[in-house]
DNA sequence: CGCGATCTTGAACTCTCTCAATTAATGTGG
DNA sequence: CCACATTAATTGAGAGAGTTCAAGATCGCG
């Protein structure tokens, strides 16, 4: 959801790592530059080591945070520790509005070290009654929260671990290709990959991330990603970091048309 | 999500069997009477027949849908046929928002016969952008929305069969006690009910709807409404007409507390 | 009253989960 | 800079749960 940009994000704070700063939604939206420097002054940045959590569900009224740099993830969890992780959130994302006095609906933990950028409820809602252009653009952000939910959930619901895979690492090339391509990882052995070109993922999460997400667990997220390198659709040069050998057959597979039925698969 | 209620929608519009009209979203927000009425001319009501489709997902710009009255879905589909649904709707909720010239993320389907009111995109834009009353509305909406879907996603990917369906009647028995209660089905012998005043639900989907919503199959949830017969947790006395007779019981297995092990349950 | 659609039930199968052990990666201190 | 400790990832074997396929019961509408 790179495209519409993040509310409070973008050139005012320093760039870690290789996240590519995005454009501030402002310089989208209708909003006069003399009202785009009346927000800047209501927004707080918060630094996150990875790990760290920015909010915690039941939390009251956490305001509106928006991702300047890192990589966050959005969760939810039932009284047993089962956790469902409801989306990662990148550079330039929205991550969560409160509604002045309510609770925090989901927790907010940093997957790698980020840098957010809040902005107090009743301050948010003031500037958005004055200001008819943040409405217009809350319209669109939540109108692309809704959609990617939705989408996710089709995901949950009702596709299998391959096609779920599929469909998570698609996601993770559109939101996230580009970061941590370089020296993220301070000492990469830096290998010379066979084919230089091949679309390439970096993975800040781990495989139990992965599976709270996907609706598995760690072991299945695993076999997955085995399966998905004997088939030759992917290589791991390491864990975190994914080269897609064969695109259309990811895409064949994330839109629910496995590529051959799994017995054929496993018994050839 | 009634408690917002709709922002097209309210006494303007005849109301259908017992669903009880819900306020209009202006009369909880600030917007000015004038400001109301001119909002009213922007309406068209849509009248569905059970089954028909009020929007399928790709097509272009389906503008603002709210309830008037009756019951909707909304859904994805893959392209073998597997459908995935995002929610059901009621009178009074909002049902889906497009940006001007983009296209719909989801279908929407009637589970009853419904009355919609609608509005065209661009106009409503336009409304927004000069009134920001609207956009402060839209925010509120927008978080219950984001709120339910995540709570769904988590009913979705973390809870078991029991789970989820204990999840779901009490969502309906939140959203939708009280419709269909007298003679919405025509000719209903009117049993005397063993215990009159027990929580009551009618589900006017099919076993096949609930199951494209929990992410289940028709089968499993015909046996997992026997199974909470047996416990004693609910009865049926016809299909669509829930008696929750253990209503402490439906919570702790909503959020996650199993009774007792499966195990236990089946061998006795 | 009868037919079609919906719902329920049964039995077999398959896939994912669970539990357990091994291997690999990470980062810390000597 | 390397050994060691800790965390993360992978792999294996077994079992349970939901799905699948098939048949029967029930509901509801004309």
């Amino acid at each position: 959801m790179g495209e519409f940009a993040t509310i409070a994000g973008g050139a005012a704070v320093p760039e870690r790592r290789q996240d590519r700063p995005r454009p501030g939604l402002f310089e989208h939206s209708s909003l006069e530059p003399e009202a785009q420097a009346r927000l800047r002054h209501l927004i707080r940045q918060v630094e996150l080591a990875k790990g760290e959590s920015a909010v915690l569900e039941g939390q009251k009224d956490p305001g509106l945070l928006t991702v300047a740099s890192g990589v966050l993830k959005l969760y939810k969890e039932l009284h047993d520790g089962r956790r469902q992780i409801t989306g990662f959130r990148f550079s330039g994302d929205l991550l969560t509005w409160s509604l002045p006095g309510r609770c925090a609906e989901v927790s907010v933990q940093a997957v790698t070290d980020a840098v957010l950028c809040h902005v107090d409820s009743h301050r948010f809602r003031e500037f958005s009654a004055a200001h008819p252009a943040i409405g217009c653009l809350f319209q669109d952000l939540a109108a692309a929260e809704s959609a990617k939910l939705q989408a996710h959930m089709l995901t949950l619901g009702r596709k299998a671990p391959m096609e779920k895979m599929a469909s998570f690492l698609l996601e993770m090339l559109r939101c996230n290709s580009g970061i941590g391509q370089g020296d993220d990882q301070v000492n990469l052995p830096q290998v010379n990959l066979p084919q230089v070109n091949l679309p390439q993922v970096y993975l800040p999460m781990t495989r139990n991330d992965i599976a709270d997400y996907l609706g598995l667990e760690t072991e299945t997220t695993s076999r997955i990603f085995t399966r998905l390198k004997e088939e030759g659709i992917l290589a791991l040069p390491r864990p975190n970091r994914v080269l897609v050998q064969d695109w259309p057959a990811l895409e064949r597979l994330a839109s629910g048309g496995a590529m051959r039925p799994f017995k054929a698969a496993c018994g050839t």
